[in-house]
DNA sequence: CAAAATGTTCAAAATATATTGAACATTTTA
DNA sequence: TAAAATGTTCAATATATTTTGAACATTTTG
């Protein structure tokens, strides 16, 4: 059940001559987007849910789910109608999951839109979200350990207990040193 | 560098009688909030950045920060109070972290307040974020996966496309399954 | 080169989430 | 039992994030 909310009205409206993006462009028929299939439709709710799990727009749940659940590549135009969402919507959540590659640009001989199809190799997607979204705050953690040992204070009575928190803190760091090129290795053989 | 934002004053402010409860309860000294160590406040923002990173709430990591870096076990009224958060926040938010394991209650002998502090097991926190967070999605899998299965038209020309996208989402669920219990393992040993 | 097609950006509006604080519920004390 | 202490809840408000759409930039076509 994609886009329940949404302005169903414009104010400009029938008023404005020059026909509408989305009536000009992409495919022949023009009004009536195509509707999506119940797998479609099943696969981007459930797109919806896993990248909300990881608290990711709802629209970029969409637009993955509608990629996955279809064959042939489509352009941004394809997916704005399809999902109604509106153009910036689209384009900005194409240019997120490209960039976590977790959607392939294809280039079609002889037509102009690019195309894209979903990545659905778990390593592919396990490493880009990885190193988009955790290993940034990993490369930090020396950085933050450091200002956080020469915030303590050796005179201080508390400074044991301190300096043991510290410790905890860089084990931490630790655990995913280890963990995350675990779970990529592990990532490639599914 | 805990809250920069907040509501400097009310407006109720000196005409009331009655002390406000953070004047009333708690400590002895009575107005001044006392003030945060260096230590804490580095704590602070360092759990402030790693719960944003999870899409965690500040006053969650405002909490746990606090804890974290204080030896004494801090009641709800001393978290409020030297945190400045509002009585529901403070509430909420301890509440939140108990029910994931990250705060323990400790009963102080013929102190009614109840006590709280910081859970720094790794085993602990991540199993109880995982339970939590994650593992709910992962139990709904397979009922997602049928759903998905019948929304698939085996007359359909796509059908065979469909079914391989099907066994796609399935190795992922294996994955996470063979995945998910290794971590807790690892995390056993930090 | 001008017009059309395509893609991006970003300020404003819509929506979602977090925070506040006062009312309420419960327990303890005297 | 009444008053005080403690803790929770939740409607209202404040804050943050997402979405929209029209203006703009760039590329391609004729």
């Amino acid at each position: 059940m994609p886009r329940v909310k949404g302005t169903p009205f414009t104010k400009g409206g029938s008023l404005s001559v020059k026909r509408s993006r989305a009536a000009r462009g992409g495919d022949l028929q023009v009004s009536p987007p195509p509707p999506l299939s119940s797998f479609q439709l099943e696969s981007v709710a459930l797109f919806i849910h896993v990248f909300g799990a990881l608290s990711l727009p709802r629209s970029i749940g969409e637009i993955y789910g509608l990629l996955f659940s279809t064959p042939e590549p489509l352009s941004l135009d394809d997916v704005q109608t399809r999902l109604q969402l509106s153009r910036g919507s689209a384009s900005e959540g194409l240019r997120w999951l490209r960039s976590l590659g977790a959607v392939n640009q294809v280039y079609l001989p002889g037509i102009r839109k690019e195309h894209f199809t979903a990545e659905t190799s778990l390593r592919k997607l396990a490493s880009g979200y990885l190193r988009d979204r955790i290993d940034p705050h990993l490369e930090n953690g020396p950085n933050r350990l450091r200002v956080l040992e020469s915030s303590i204070d050796p005179a201080s009575p508390s400074a044991h207990f301190e300096k043991s928190r510290l410790g905890q803190i860089s084990g931490w760091y630790k655990f995913f040193a280890k963990v995350l090129p675990l779970i990529k290795a592990l990532a490639g053989k599914f």
